[in-house]
DNA sequence: CCAAAAGTGTTTCACTTACACCCATGA
DNA sequence: TCATGGGTGTAAGTGAAACACTTTTGG
């Protein structure tokens, strides 16, 4: 292989900060790791790049191997390269972001990790390396990318009552918001399919069950439209 | 050292995209690559990561070292990551864009370019690697973040007029702006300190000159103001 | 006095905000 | 029948958009 650069080169890792919705919380999935540095501590889940596979790759392959997690909506957010992020040596580490159901996915710990759990992001334990900032700043990414973005439906099941959406965007950006303003804004956007269908086993009068449409979402935006919380 | 990463790793680089500004056009900084491969193509200025350096420092170095700019706005932009984006072995590259007074710099080739020449955004040459794919983004983002962070200033001469604002905003959003509406607005965002001074040498009335108070920017955000165009 | 760009206000329209009560359902 | 959340409309205010003429200056 001609011209091929020869001077030592920094590990290169990726790092998944996965955000989840129950009820009242946002949520973060960790691990417990398993190896030395820091066995015992809460990390993000990631690993090292193989040469064999993109960086998006990468971020699929760890979340599989270490939370069982496939298949969910994930999105690179900023690489890390201070030079004293990790005590071992010089590793440069691209973070993402990923959005799960919570519903959907039943986590179980794998590789590298002894276990792994869901913490509130308001209750989240120490974590190691600079993994405290990543998380820092998926939230804030997350927090403005979900306003002008339909991103927030990847967290919701896929059938949701106007109410649940609400309480989503509540919960996120942390803000109440005005029930009748909220649902007259969402409605005119014309991107819900109202499936004529209402919640069940419920104690009170039963919501109707909308559907966010892709494909209507994406032919309002190629007309020029814009989302906008 | 203990517990190091023993797999091969890709080469990691970075690259940036550097806008400048002229009276008419958005322009990109661009060398002329002396080194194989693809010697004698046009390509963005950037190289490999060292060891003792962060991201930020890398791309400031070789930002210096190759078109002899510094004291820079410098935002990283994207890690690109394909397998086959560079023919010679795995190289993964963290994209940068940088935004530059054209007046207060003169730019110089160097170390490993044979030459160095701004182009019109819209008047580019073929471009190696990926890096065409790296210069839309950058685009992209620059048209995006602009509308809501005061960057533009950084294409600017300390000093200017409300038509040059106006007209800088014109070329980057490639669309025209009502031009009493520009102004109102501008000013209303009470971030611009009228200089009491006027534009010299001009055919005809010469305009008042502004500067962008950072100062009073951070005060007015600090007290929940948000700039937006 | 002419060419060229600077500078300036008002009206209309759309969208955001604030706000309170009745309805449907299951226990 | 009661508790719980579901569902709905209007008025006021704010900001965006459209739009044309006068002023200043140097050549």
């Amino acid at each position: 292989m001609p011209y091929t650069y020869k001077h030592a080169r920094p590990a290169l890792a990726v790092d998944c900060v996965v955000f989840g919705l129950d009820d009242t919380d946002l949520k973060v999935l960790l691990i417990q790791r398993d190896l030395e540095p820091f066995a015992g501590a809460w990390a993000l889940p990631g690993g090292f790049v193989h040469l064999d596979e993109t960086l998006d790759e990468a971020a699929r392959r760890e979340l599989r191997e270490e939370t069982g997690l496939s298949k969910v909506f994930l999105e690179q957010l900023y690489t890390f390269g201070d030079l004293q992020r990790d005590p071992r040596e010089r590793v440069v580490t691209v973070a993402y972001y990923a959005l799960v159901r919570l519903s959907d996915h039943q986590v179980q710990a794998a590789t590298d990790a002894r276990n792994a759990a869901w913490f509130g992001v308001d209750d989240l334990p120490d974590l190691v390396f600079d993994h405290a900032d990543i998380l820092d700043l998926a939230l804030k990414r997350l927090q403005g990318k979900v306003r002008y973005q339909p991103i927030g439906f990847e967290l919701l099941p896929p059938k949701f009552s106007l109410t649940r959406l609400q309480r989503m965007y509540e919960i996120i950006l942390e803000r109440p918001l005005d029930k009748r303003n909220f649902r007259k804004k969402v409605l005119s956007l014309d991107i819900l399919q109202d499936l004529d269908e209402v919640e069940q086993d419920v104690a009170h009068r039963a919501a109707r069950l909308y559907r966010f449409d892709e494909r209507k979402y994406r032919q309002r935006v190629r007309d020029g439209f814009n989302f906008e919380l």
